[in-house]
DNA sequence: GCGACAG
DNA sequence: ATCTTGTCGC
């Protein structure tokens, strides 16, 4: 994959002004919308109705023809010194199908707000690498829950300008309409923007998905953002049909492996 | 000064 | 994110 908006490159050399700046060009060029294409149906979970092909009845219009399961991506990163190894594994109906990956010299600190400063560059590098055009990628952090609404899945999104949605473990900012703590697995709450956002207060920006849950102990749930061309329904929908008996949605799990196992290697 | 703070 | 052993519980 190419980066279709090169001005977008987040760099690492710029000043903190410049960058809240650029912040503010991706969240006007972001979309939270669904402008994507593809059908939640198509996610692959195997329960979608069997596409027909009965050899002896080839009726053409009542035969609707399903879509090819979708190619999900997930990436992730790990550390290393002061190099990043980024990870983006693409999966379709379950399946991993590609992985690639980067090792890339980080220049930047983690600044909250200001992450993908840090590791977008490294992420762009490993997607330079892929083969894969994915119908949608996930991401691990925030979206649009963000304090200018370019969290890193917004920026990479933008960049690659590829339907993205952030996948969070700890909330940056934005406040759930209800209580958190004690939600099923497949339920979700709302996010709406806070003071600290500059949208308007109230505006949905994401989701609180329970994906696992336990009768013993509790699990966290994972915060859910668009990241570029979906929504917010859309962007829980995906994660949720993304699950895979773990607490991170398979794509992200797997990328979160993948760039340890790496990690591992470069090591030596 | 105090609180907040993705990875 | 990363540094780290054992350990409590399903």
């Amino acid at each position: 994959m190419n980066v279709a908006r090169p001005e977008f490159r987040p760099d690492p050399e710029s000043t903190r002004e410049e960058m809240e700046a650029l912040q503010h060009d991706i969240a006007a060029s972001a979309r939270f919308d669904d402008d994507h294409g593809f059908d939640l149906d198509t996610l692959g979970t195997g329960d979608a109705a069997p596409s027909q092909t009965t050899l002896d009845s080839p009726t053409e219009s009542d035969s609707p023809v399903r879509p090819d399961p979708l190619l999900v991506a997930g990436v992730d990163q790990a550390f290393l010194d002061d190099r990043a190894v980024s990870a983006v594994v693409v999966l379709r109906d379950g399946e991993v199908v590609e992985r690639t990956h980067a090792v890339s010299p980080l220049t930047f600190p983690y600044v909250p707000g200001l992450l993908s400063f840090r590791e977008g560059g490294p992420i762009l590098d490993a997607f330079e690498r892929l083969d894969t055009t994915p119908d949608v990628v996930l991401f691990d952090g925030s979206g649009r829950i963000h304090y200018r609404q370019a969290g890193l899945a917004t920026h990479m999104g933008v960049a690659l300008d590829v339907p993205a949605l952030g996948v969070a473990k700890s909330l940056l900012c934005g406040t759930p309409v209800a209580d958190t703590d004690h939600l099923e697995a497949g339920e979700s709450v709302p996010i709406e923007a806070n003071d600290r956002m500059d949208c308007e207060a109230g505006t949905l920006v994401g989701h609180a998905v329970q994906t696992r849950q336990f009768d013993s102990y509790r699990i966290n749930p994972v915060y859910v953002s668009p990241g570029h061309r979906v929504s917010a329904a859309t962007a829980r929908d995906v994660v949720l049909g993304c699950r895979g008996g773990y607490k991170l949605p398979e794509p992200t799990r797997l990328a979160d492996a993948y760039a340890d196992e790496v990690k591992e290697d470069v090591r030596e």
